[in-house]
DNA sequence: CGACGTTCTGCAAGCGCCTGCACATAGGCG
DNA sequence: CGCCTATGTGCAGGCGCTTGCAGAACGTCG
């Protein structure tokens, strides 16, 4: 099919090895040699066979990306942006979603990780051990949560849920509900950090903990609970659920901010394209993408390196979907 | 690092060839001996080393898929279904954001053939010679749009389109504003359309044509052009733009479908992910993801056929954004 | 002008797997 | 019991590129 170095080397009357140190090493061919194999190259139309260079060098240049769920404006934005770091790297970028089946994941990044240098996982849902015997078997970097003894681009939570908090309460909220989830990386952690805010600023907090996935519909679901608690604001989980509970509350005729206020959590751009415009604690996931492959490619770089953790910090960025608390 | 054929051979008293046949082609090797390899493979823990494959092979095994935004649902969704039936394929893919620009897609897609067996290429903005001239230098097929003598998966729009027009008809509406955009492969004939249905139902048409891309701020924008316009329906080109449109009329403190009845394009999840949910065009793009893999698959397997094109049907969504025109 | 240090280039041996061909073994037939 | 077709297995030569090593070419210095 396409030419090949032979062929270059052939026509440049040079050796092949010239020909690979001029696309490899272009400093250690004399600058007349490397001009006439480019020539001919060019002429050619031949570029390194990237097979060929991966098998001899033992290194694919590409990297793994796994994540749960594609459609999800949460990992589409993280896809995003890795793929874009990626290129800037020179690394092409093989993808795959994984579902939530827990050994199936398991497989899906063994499988992959024999094909790529490195894998990042992007909010998987899998145990502890299972991603540190994945990390162990080869480079892995994880985005938007923080193993320990792992490398981590992750999003730091705390202030930002803190924000949320303070910010309903100073409105005259004294009750609310958090909708949570059951399946990701992260619901455990939340909880906790919402005990702490809510206390810290004296409001109730009610839980609203599914055994669901984090959908559209049962964020819809979820507001139909919302008027019998008591409650005056809603946390979201995230952006999807948001939307489920901000047109749950529409269906039912409710006002938002008006009756209720409402929060979620990412701030994909979800968040903005619904009226009202949500009040969100927002996550830097484009950050958190390219750190995450930085660290990956650091990785890969040095597979004996320390962990390294890169938190990225979030902050509330108030829109139109909090207000007032009605008054009672 | 890990096994190769020659350990595994040499511990199963066996030649490398019959190692790579148990994998490659098992039915030529004798059941007992089969079995003996295996078990060696799985006691060292071996599994064919991919890249040198792909180099004896000629093939790597991998598809490519270039979409222009990955962060859009409708291409969120056809990444999704691509990358299923990919697998179901055993196929590895690698995925590319393009972007708008003609050029970069270009050297990209280029670039991207190199390392792949095949091409997929999602709602490509660049001009047809480009498109063909990637097709002719190997196998490529095209998702969502339909260009001549090139293997594509696409949605038959003009149904869809004359259903939601007669929709609007019969609901009383004579004057419908049509949001279209620029940059997308199906501006042109969608407008074609359009004008189509709209004579065809006696209907006035607004055609309010951007320069602009299919965003959500941008829907938003055309919103406030619409009430004086003089029309009591919009037709979105897609659910982005739409989700823009709806906000925009909600904002303004216009109902839906009081005030304007709204219809949008494609039907991902946002159509349903708002209040109230969007009536729509349905465009099945798993169904072009699915077929789009197959159809390149299909021309891997001969590269000399002649080419085929999947037209996928669409038909009108009824939900809750459409209803009586308001009396005059 | 020879010795010696730099550059630069070529040689050849891989990287791990595939596959056409030849050979061996086994069974079927006259 | 030879001869002839399967059927299984091994051999060896690639696939296209990389890279350690050694030799060539070129300068520099005493």
């Amino acid at each position: 099919m396409s030419a090949t170095m032979a062929d270059v080397a052939r026509e440049a009357g040079v050796s092949a090895s010239t020909v690979s140190r001029t696309f490899s090493l272009p400093e250690t061919v004399r600058a007349d040699t490397r001009e006439r194999v480019l020539a001919v190259a060019r002429r050619l139309d031949f570029s390194p066979n990237r097979t060929a260079s991966s098998l001899a060098r033992g290194r694919t240049g590409a990297l793994g990306l796994l994540v749960p769920d594609i459609a999800n404006p949460y990992f589409g934005e993280i896809v995003k942006s890795v793929q874009r770091r990626a290129r800037t790297a020179d690394r092409a970028l093989f993808l795959t979603e994984t579902g939530d089946a827990h050994d199936e994941a398991y497989g899906l990044a063994k499988a992959m990780a024999r094909q790529t240098d490195g894998l990042l996982l992007a909010g998987p849902r899998m145990p502890e051990d299972m991603l540190r015997s994945l990390a162990a078997a080869g480079p892995v970097a994880l985005i938007g949560l923080h193993v320990p003894q792992t490398d981590c681009a992750y999003a730091e939570l705390p202030v930002g849920m803190r924000q949320a908090v303070r910010h309903l309460a100073a409105l005259g909220h004294r009750r609310i509900v958090y909708v949570n989830g059951t399946r990701t990386a992260r619901t455990a952690g939340f909880r906790r950090l919402m005990r702490a805010a809510c206390d810290e600023f004296r409001v109730e907090l009610v839980e609203h903990l599914g055994p669901f996935d984090l959908t559209y519909d049962n964020g819809r679901a979820a507001a139909d609970l919302v008027p019998t608690s008591g409650a005056t604001a809603v946390i979201a989980h995230n952006d999807m659920v948001a939307h489920g509970v901000a047109g749950g509350l529409a269906r039912q005729g409710r006002s938002v901010p008006g009756d209720f206020s409402l929060i979620t959590v990412d701030d994909t751009y979800l968040a903005r394209a619904i009226h009202p415009a949500l009040t969100a604690v927002h996550v830097p996931i484009d950050a958190m993408g390219a750190h995450g492959v930085d660290l990956l490619l650091a990785r890969i770089a040095d597979p004996q390196g320390p962990p390294r953790l890169v938190a990225l910090p979030t902050a509330l960025t108030v829109r139109e979907s909090t207000g007032r608390a009605p008054a009672p």
